[in-house]
DNA sequence: CTGAAAGCGCTAACAG
DNA sequence: CTGTTAGCGCTTTCAG
């Protein structure tokens, strides 16, 4: 049976020496590696006493496990591949929180990719992710190449769409639905007597959640019988300069909107500082409505009015819904909607 | 030698199947596991023909190197920890993306973790990215906690602080002097007159950065002869609820400031908010200055004086100096001071 | 330039 | 509950 050799006393390994491994400890400790590894693995599978001997000695040799020999073993390694679109936004800024918040404790690593809403960069992020036989993958949004598709698929873990909620996932999603928060704020400015409506979308050609939720609105100002709102395009996703000028265009035309949807705070919040040069009431000539309710729309000069997603929301429901399915791997996707709240303030 | 077994026609892994190995390129290339790996990891080794049959073997099976294998057998990992204190601040996001941006193309994931300036967090962080064995390792400032320091300076790779530089890193640091930003707002705003000046800093008990440019700046203040900068400390990083508050506070005063230097744009748009609100006129009142120079900096009414970090410039540099260094394990650390840029605008 | 063989450090049956 | 024994899939000497 392995044990200590030599004298009474188990020698501390030399701190100049190699890493420590299992095997050391195992010696250390008086057992063998597969005791120690349970002990660190599935602790109750190992008697008390052998457990206190084992974390111990482990302890006093300074033990790390390898990550990469465990991994490698279990064809299973504790890290999630994060795909998002960016890493500026503070959108997906607050999700990451959440989720490396709570799976981090849990002993997984996130490992994170940003693509730019650019569809051959997601998909070459979902293949380098799959590469490390991650314990599962998470994607922003239900629209992928058909490549992406079929290798998420194929994929053999746990799969979450966040951000958006599709009626069909790969696997599991986590999200609301944009479409429908494009339309909340069309009724909102309606009900609020505006008739002439506007949308001013950041870059919908790739951001199909923006375009989803200027796509809900368009629907809602229809249905509501008014003419349909006039849609500015942007190249940028979010900026106050890209505000600036489509309000400037809105409001220069011959028929100014009464009332602007825009799908992001900041591009709102360009509006509200080229509102305050031109002079231009807020909301008395024009309401202003973003998305995001990012910090400063509780506080900006008007309040602005602004639709919050859940963000942390989805993070903290990804995670627990990995973890659960981590813990039980018979338990499958699900689709969870975590809806979105229209808050009302000054601007509009 | 080692050949495709059968017909003349190596046959093709069912799909069904499991992984592809190494074993089975090189089984249908006819040559053994040690060319194949050679193939992947060292092209040159390999003779031109055997490298395309490899290459095209692979690409036949749909071959994907195993990374834990491979990173286990030569005990270092394609992946880079990467620490910083948010993932929701913009400046982290530039920095990450830029090093995504050079690291992704070169084979290197990130592993990111964030502490919210939690030195005993960054401590857990770091030590859960070197259970991976890293390429490499990048943390964000110059103050760690011992433990911290002590892993760090065992760690067999290459160690990057960034966002501040230090005069004797650990390895390597990348970055600008915070202390010279606050130096350089106080002088800016000496020269446009003002006397009696102010500092709001956000978490500056947390966040050693803002501290330092605080610093800075009162130092700054004192060597023009100036009466003490009166400095407030808020709770929060940055948010405009936060510059409401201090602003106030400050404009509430017996002796109102004539200048006020914020940690964070954030904060400075807030006191714009808040101004505009009083009818306190932005700069003949009081002049205002940020830190960070965000989008909308340039864009706010007033347009806001500001200092501009290289964020981006970071995020490219720590990727170049650790891409310089995977090929020349010879190189060692250095210290790149990338500078600030004063943004002088209306505000102040 | 290429192949054979010996691991990397750990997990996971399988016995006992 | 614990130990033995095989690998996990690749990289890397070491020969040739």
């Amino acid at each position: 049976m392995a044990r200590a050799k030599g004298s009474g006393l188990p020698e501390l390994r030399a701190t100049g020496g190699g890493r420590v491994r299992m095997e050391d400890v195992a010696a250390v400790a008086g057992v063998s590696v597969a005791t120690v590894s349970r002990a660190f693995g599935k602790p109750d599978s190992v008697s008390p006493e052998l457990r206190r001997r084992v974390l111990e000695s482990a302890e006093r040799l300074g033990f790390r496990p390898s990550v990469l020999a465990g991994s490698l073993a279990s064809a299973r390694a504790r890290i999630v591949g994060v795909v998002v679109p960016s890493l500026l936004t503070s959108f997906f800024g607050m999700t990451l929180e959440a989720l490396a918040g709570r799976l981090g404790p849990a002993g997984y690593q996130m490992m994170v990719g940003h693509h730019e809403y650019d569809l051959e960069r997601e998909e070459a992020l979902v293949a380098a992710s799959l590469d490390w036989s991650p314990a599962a993958i998470v994607v922003t949004g239900a629209t992928h190449s058909r490549a992406t598709l079929s290798a998420l698929a194929r994929a053999e873990c746990p799969v979450v769409e966040m951000w958006e909620i599709s009626e069909r996932p790969i696997d599991a999603a986590v999200g609301f639905s944009n479409r429908e928060a494009g339309r909340a704020v069309a009724r909102h400015l309606i009900a609020g007597g505006r008739r002439r409506l506007a949308f001013v979308g950041g870059a919908m050609a790739r951001d199909l959640r923006a375009a989803a939720r200027g796509q809900g609105f368009v629907e809602a100002a229809l249905e509501a019988g008014l003419p349909e709102p006039r849609v500015e395009v942007l190249e940028e996703r979010s900026s106050t300069a890209g505000g600036i000028a489509a309000f400037a265009r809105l409001m220069d035309a011959d028929e100014p909107p009464e009332a602007i949807a825009f799908s992001n705070d900041f591009l709102a919040l360009g509006a509200l500082f080229e509102a305050q040069r031109r002079g231009v009431r807020i909301p008395e000539d024009v309401a202003l409505a973003g998305y995001g309710d990012l910090e400063f729309a509780a506080n900006s000069t008007p309040t602005l009015t602004t639709v919050r997603p859940p963000h942390r929301a989805i993070g903290t429901a990804v995670a627990d819904h990995l973890l659960r399915r981590f813990e039980d791997p018979g338990a499958g996707g699900e689709i969870i909607d975590l809806g979105f709240e229209l808050v009302a303030r000054a601007s509009g």
